[in-house]
DNA sequence: AACTCGGGTTGACACAGATCAAAGGGGTAC
DNA sequence: GTACCCCTTTGATCTGTGTCAACCCGAGTT
């Protein structure tokens, strides 16, 4: 019997197919940004052999201690908190070149879980050894005080599309924001896959399932994209960009 | 004429009244968390005074160059976010012993207002002397690192909140929060003072201040709390915390 | 003591999004 | 190639919260 890749939960490491930060063309989006050549062999030094992991494998689970952050070498994940009332909450998605795991920092326990949403590839980054060599290399240290900063400002800025927008604002933001995520990746603004399905963009979104395909058709009656299944294309990216500034405008 | 309260954006330092870490007693909850006495008077020497402010003023404002990170001595705090299009979220409340400002770190610019929400005495903690002395002192640096990772965890328990909770659920979820934090802090975890309109809970909690009112309300005619005005005494614990449970349980 | 004003409460009604239900479509496993 | 299952779409109805509006209360002011 083959095992399930759903239920696969055997870590697949590669050491072998380990690539130097220098050689990584994610380096300016990641950790090393900004380093020297010399001090980005130092950061390479601590840093594990990738790990991949096929679709549905988790990276790591609420409650497992805390040992590493990760960089996403390839691939898309989803992270997400669940209540023990079963409540579950997806809390972000992460491409290529962002850092996983910094939640689990403070407890020295994940605190949530980090869900491969394709095969994916991670780099491991050791926090102690991190925090060592960080503390001899002061870009680097600054560096990760920034992505930890960013993942904050980030946060804000769900709480206010969690807090504030109706349902269609909610989707063109998430839409906007992977474009512009996939754009800085070299990407197509327009046009995308979807990695998770409606109702991980629905628990992400505050938003049940049909809330969002309705929103997509919605979109689409309009002329807005183009939606088939997880193909997206953004047909008119200024229109979307205006429909998160409601028309009441800027009231004092 | 005096100054009004609400309108005094002066700062008013007072570097005289500066309370060296060793000598405070939120040293357990806030920076100097598991510092050598020597380690604390090093970051002591860096601590710039004190800074007093009158309820209503500014910490800081979005847009601001950042320079300082800020710990909360005494008082309260809230922070919010606001589009260009008038949309403001509150995105925290903040009291003694808190850190403020670690969403600027990424951009060197704030990126949301901190506003006093009653007198209130900060510590003035500037961000580079900061991470100097943090990779000189291992634990402060990890501290530091704690702190932050806490912030992101304390936003997705918010994301949750506001992403699968009913109103109810949420308020109940907000009264605990602060009980408790009051109860952390030596205080009442039953009996405490709220600093902030109804309409900031209903910001902060993605509801209306109507809906927040009639929140109190119910919980009051069920006599789970005694409101009056911004006084609050919870009267049943456990029965608050079973609200958080919803009756349906544990479904898979 | 009367006035004022911001914050809070309460009621009536509207509506966005949830819920319930059913059917269609595409990918994956065999 | 075929079948199954999960994902998605769409419709009909329900409901929690928003909206609009009136009133109340308490603190500070004159």
């Amino acid at each position: 019997m083959h095992a399930n890749v759903k239920q696969n939960v055997i870590p697949i490491t590669a050491p072998g197919l380990k690539v130097a930060c220098s050689q990584c063309n994610l380096r300016e989006l990641c950790l090393p940004f900004g380093l020297s050549e010399d001090d980005m062999s130092r950061l390479d030094d601590l840093i594990g052999g990738g790990r991949k992991l096929k679709r549905g494998q988790h990276l790591y689970r609420a409650g497992e201690a805390f040992e590493s952050i990760f960089a996403v070498k390839a691939g898309f994940f989803k992270t997400d908190v669940l209540t023990e009332d079963g409540r579950d909450q997806v809390t972000g998605f992460q491409m290529a070149g962002e850092i996983l795991g910094m939640d689990g920092i403070s407890t020295e326990v994940h605190t949530c879980n980090a869900v491969a949403l394709e095969d994916s590839e991670v780099c491991l980054i050791p926090f102690t050894e991190l925090e060592m060599l960080s503390s001899q290399i002061r870009s680097l240290q600054h560096h990760l005080h920034k992505v930890m900063s960013r993942e904050i400002v980030r946060d804000h800025g769900v709480m206010m599309l969690l807090g504030t927008m109706r349902a269609e604002e909610r989707l063109a933001a998430f839409l906007l924001n992977l474009s512009q995520r996939f754009t800085a990746r070299g990407y197509s603004p327009a046009e995308f896959h979807l990695r998770m399905t409606r109702e991980e963009i629905g628990s992400y979104l505050g938003l049940k399932l049909e809330t969002v395909s309705r929103a997509f058709s919605r979109f689409q009656d309009e002329g807005l994209i183009s939606v088939q299944q997880k193909h997206i294309r953004i047909l008119d990216i200024p229109r979307m960009k205006a429909l998160l500034a409601p028309p009441d405008g800027r009231i004092g």
